[in-house]
RNA sequence: GGUCCCAUCGUCUAGUGGCCUAGGACGCGGCCCUCUCAAGGCUGCAACACGGGUUCAAAUCCCGUUGGGAUCACCA
């Protein structure tokens, strides 16, 4: 049998680093297999339906290159793959469920939600009076307009089990399940029957999701069982956390996808990290592409136990991404930066060069180039450096003997400065360190730098470097 | 509260009874390299939640305790 697997978000928003890795591992499931990966949109839900949620998904599957087989835009021989339009196809079936015993209308009104009852004892076990109504009597109710619902019926009694990939064998008591709604009166079903009818008739083999459903899975392998239907492979995820109380959330403000990217780290990246985050491969690579992913992923090595999310090491992370591409590449992504940050004409191609071994997130660019557009006031203390053997007056040397040298240079590349600086360096019978760091301080005004003395000057230009040289020796005198 | 699940360095984790004086990675400290800062190399600090068993031998198996999480909606 083809493995097949399904991403099945609601769009309700945004896509969440929790939501994308669970999407990851069905990803990686079935193209470990050679088997399908199916994009289903669960909006059963309309008041929590967000304009532009589905787009979004859209976007960041592609972005992060998981390509699904079959799903709303491309079709497939499953659909259609939003359930929305599956409406007919839920009503059908929970008929037939009621028919089979599996179910019950139920004429009750809407449970209230109350909150005050939340944190403390709600041992209260729904008794649903309409369970005993006799088939005939809750059609002729129906017949007759009343409203209804569909609620799952659950006589069995004793222990109910099943296997669970990253969890084990699992056992919850049959008295302990909820006789929940499947049919919900507007017509809708909720995600507790969709799911069900949409794995089997969608012939999903492997059911990735959060183990917040562990609990409910009996509930869903009776309905199976009702139908007369196998059940899929269960792969229960542990949560993907904030800290070690709370899980990672949009309600608490918490990073998604998309501001990530925003941030200026790479997909790549994001994706990498969060396949770690309760995986391992059981080696120790932890730089992954999708490809290599593929070939490695297995659901048996997923961990149990929930993760921390941690953004120290997503950053060390990006910034090895960052490091690891081609030049040409980096500099494109750094353009923008530039563009923004910049009104003056730089060498921008020396300083992509310069900064791609020193950031770790895009967004760092600013901070790491405000001294290009220009040089703030800076005390002469800065030119104090023990280690250098620098001092204002070494500066105002320095600087003087500089711009002599630097007024002759035509050959404004890198190796020819340093080279240049160097030799001024022993003719004058001073320390290499002793022309270039005050050089460096007064072409950037700053005690660090990405870069040393001569490729700052490579990226200010000839004309700007001698100016700003000028600029700081007149400072001193 | 009932039920279910989880428990190794601060964090992600390796570990499936002897190879563990517990390994790797991030972070943090130090050193080297070095035109400052990064990068790179080397190195240090740092954990088996607790208590009982079982066994010649336990981080690994069992029981309990503690701590955390999930679930108990016409949300998914």
């Amino acid at each position: 049998m083809k493995t097949r697997t399904r991403f099945a978000p609601s769009p309700t928003g945004y896509m969440h680093i929790g939501n994308l890795r669970t999407a990851l591992y069905e990803y990686l499931i079935a193209k470990a297999n050679n088997g399908d990966f199916i994009l289903r949109i669960e909006d059963t839900d309309q008041k929590r339906y967000v304009e532009g949620a589905t787009e979004i998904i859209y976007a960041t599957l592609k972005r992060v290159g998981m390509n699904w087989d079959e799903g709303p835009d491309i079709g497939g021989n499953y659909g259609p793959y939003v359930q929305s339009e599956r409406k007919p196809i839920y009503a059908e079936y929970a008929h037939k469920l009621v028919e089979l015993g599996g179910a019950h209308y139920c004429f009750c009104a809407q449970q209230e939600n109350d909150d005050a009852d939340e944190e403390n004892a709600v041992p209260t076990k729904f008794q649903d009076p309409c369970k005993h109504l006799s088939l005939e009597d809750a059609k002729a109710r129906i017949a007759n307009g009343e409203k209804y619902v569909v609620r799952q019926t659950i006589n069995k009694t004793g222990k109910s089990k099943f296997h669970d990939v990253v969890y084990g064998d699992i056992e919850i008591d049959y008295d302990d399940l909820d006789e929940g709604v499947l049919l919900k009166s507007d017509g809708f079903p909720t995600y507790n029957f969709a799911n069900v009818v949409d794995d089997h008739l969608m012939a999903i083999t492997h059911v990735v999701r959060g183990n917040e459903y562990i609990s409910s899975t009996p509930k869903y392998n009776l309905i199976y069982e009702s139908f007369g239907w196998t059940p899929p492979i269960y792969v229960h995820v542990p949560q993907v956390m904030k800290d070690a109380q709370h899980k990672l959330s949009k309600r608490n403000g918490d990073a998604s996808f998309q501001d990530l990217v925003a941030k200026g780290y790479l997909p790549e990246a994001i994706l990498n990290y969060i396949a770690l985050l309760g995986w391992n491969p059981g080696t120790d690579q932890e730089i992954f592409s999708l490809e290599e992913l593929k070939q490695t992923f297995t659901a048996e090595r997923l961990n149990k136990s929930p993760a921390i999310f941690d953004i120290a090491k997503l950053t060390w992370m990006n910034g090895c991404y960052i490091r690891a591409l081609p030049f040409a590449e980096f500099h494109k992504l750094a353009e923008p930066f530039y563009a923004k940050t910049l009104t003056r004409s730089v060498n921008e191609e020396e300083l992509s060069r310069v900064l791609q071994s020193r950031i770790e997130v895009l967004n760092d660019i600013p901070a790491q180039i405000d001294f290009v557009e220009n040089v703030l006031d800076f005390s002469p203390e800065l030119y104090n450096n023990k280690k250098m053997k620098s001092d204002a007056e070494v500066a105002k040397q320095a600087l003087s003997y500089a711009i002599e040298a630097l007024k002759k240079q035509s050959d404004w590349s890198n190796e020819a400065l340093f080279e240049t600086l160097k030799a001024l360096a022993q003719d004058k019978g001073l320390k290499n360190g002793q022309i270039l760091y005050p050089v460096r301080i007064a072409l950037s005004g700053k005690e660090t730098t990405p870069g040393g003395a001569s490729e700052i000057a490579v990226i200010l230009g000839k004309d700007e470097t001698l100016r700003r040289l000028k600029e700081a020796l007149s400072k001193l005198n």
